[in-house]
DNA sequence: TCTGGGGTCCTAGGACCC
DNA sequence: TCTGGGGTCCTAGGACCC
């Protein structure tokens, strides 16, 4: 029998930063207000971009990601401040704070924004009343500006709060899609970039409603699951929960670095492998996660990029261990050359109890003293499974380093030696 | 005088197994 | 005689987002 009642439905908000790291920046020293004010990594490098900038330098025609002398050329005065990471977390966590008073349900995306479910917040008002008291408590409490869109979904949420910016409270119903959504580029919509927009436009799709109202086989075969997925949005479907664990499962953890200019000395780039490799394995301790698959990216002088991957078997986690897969993966990929950015990612994490099957180190020296050189590689293959002849390598690289690695004796000098040979 | 650094997800093709 | 087909894992790379 069916509900009396009609299905109720979500009440989901979008939270978004207005210009957040430009907005901390003049929250933190209010001489700034009013001013155009920008975010650039090392104004001194060549990797100066924009990351933000204030309303003031939007005026301007000072945009995110453009090269530094570009946007002095428009905006001569423009103040230009080095990013300020802590101060930036420090804002990000009052934020999500005031999020979390008004509901159980908050998802972050990023530093900077946030879906919220507030079907069941009734106690606090109505959607658009709990939104005030957030937008009001944001800027209040931290001085920062913020936009909110107010969906029964995530997609429309999102849509919502880029109509009003700063300080908008958006409310897009499923029956204002047509009217609101539509009219708009379909280059607009989150999710479709500038590839998918030439490929639409190419099939005459250019607003929000053409493609919600195109034909689904011919987004299908051009587009695939992401073709399909973008049509439903379109018109207004969207049934991702809001998950506040999203945001913790971390996937994979890299460091990546343009060098002060470009490189091709292997001694120089070994340098900058190990110090990434410093950073990620930072970052895995702090997190409690390991890798068990590793990433090299190399950016050439003519900006080509590759990226090489590898998984390796085991999970690793120490500067050592992170230096020598990567090492290993740069040299069997680089052409030799010159660098202009360098990248290692810890990939396939996973977390500290549930490390996969460590190497029986007593009985895989036992093996190696039993048999012929070529024989035990075969015999240990069988037995340990292909990835044992990389983590024998990776641990002759730690035993430089460490005396002791938790047994006594070494490994016999030749075996290595072999089974370095094998490995290429 | 060019275009950072942190991520996620998806796809395609080859290897391998049954 | 002339080589199936499905499933899974792995790697490389593309596209997108903030």
């Amino acid at each position: 029998m069916k509900s009396m009642y009609p299905k109720a439905g979500r009440v989901i908000l979008h939270v978004d930063m207005n210009s957040f790291y430009a907005s901390v920046e003049m929250a933190y020293d209010q001489t700034l207000k009013g001013k155009p004010i920008a975010i650039a990594g090392n104004p001194e490098e060549r990797r100066g971009i924009i990351v933000t900038c204030s309303y003031e330098a939007r005026r301007f025609g000072v945009k995110t990601t453009m090269p530094l002398w570009e946007a002095k050329r428009l905006c001569p005065h423009l103040i230009i401040l080095r990013p300020n990471f802590e101060r930036y977390r420090a804002a990000s966590i009052g934020m999500f704070e005031v999020l979390n008073h008004y509901s159980d349900l908050v998802e972050p995306v990023s530093i900077d924004e946030g879906y919220m479910d507030i079907t069941a917040s009734e106690r606090f008002g109505t959607p658009i009343e709990v939104a005030s008291i957030i937008q009001n408590r944001i800027k209040e409490q931290l001085d920062l500006p913020c936009s909110i869109g107010i969906a029964p979904n995530k997609f429309l949420a999102k849509m919502a709060s880029d109509m009003k910016k700063p300080l908008g409270i958006t409310i897009l119903r499923k029956r204002d899609v047509p009217s609101k959504l539509w009219p708009l580029p379909v280059k607009e919509m989150h999710g479709v970039g500038q590839k998918t927009s030439e490929k639409l436009e190419s099939m005459r799709i250019y607003t929000i409603g053409d493609l919600a109202n195109a034909d689904a086989f011919m987004i299908k075969s051009s587009l695939g699951v992401n073709g399909e997925r973008l049509k439903d949005r379109a018109n207004g479907i969207d049934a991702r929960p809001v998950d506040p664990a999203a945001a913790e499962e971390f996937k994979s953890i890299g460091n990546s670095t343009t060098l002060p200019r470009d490189m091709s000395k292997q001694k120089e780039l070994f340098e900058v492998l190990n110090h990434l490799a410093f950073k990620v394995s930072t970052r895995l301790k702090r997190k409690k996660v390991y890798a068990t698959g590793i990433s090299v990216m190399i950016r050439y002088k003519n900006r080509h990029t590759i990226t090489r991957s590898k998984k390796i078997g085991f999970a690793i986690q120490s500067v050592e261990e992170i230096y020598d897969q990567a090492q290993r993966l740069f040299m069997k990929h680089w052409s030799g050359d010159a660098v202009r950015l360098l990248g290692v990612t810890g990939t396939d994490l996973v977390e500290k109890g549930q490390a996969v099957k460590q190497l029986d180190l007593f009985h895989y020296e036992e093996d190696a003293k039993k048999e012929p050189l070529y024989q035990t590689i075969e015999s240990l293959r069988k037995k340990y499974g292909p990835s044992i002849v990389d983590q024998a390598a990776s641990l002759e690289a730690i035993q430089k380093k460490k005396a002791n690695i938790g047994t006594s004796t070494s490994f016999n000098k030749d075996f290595l030696q072999q089974l370095k040979k094998e490995k290429e």
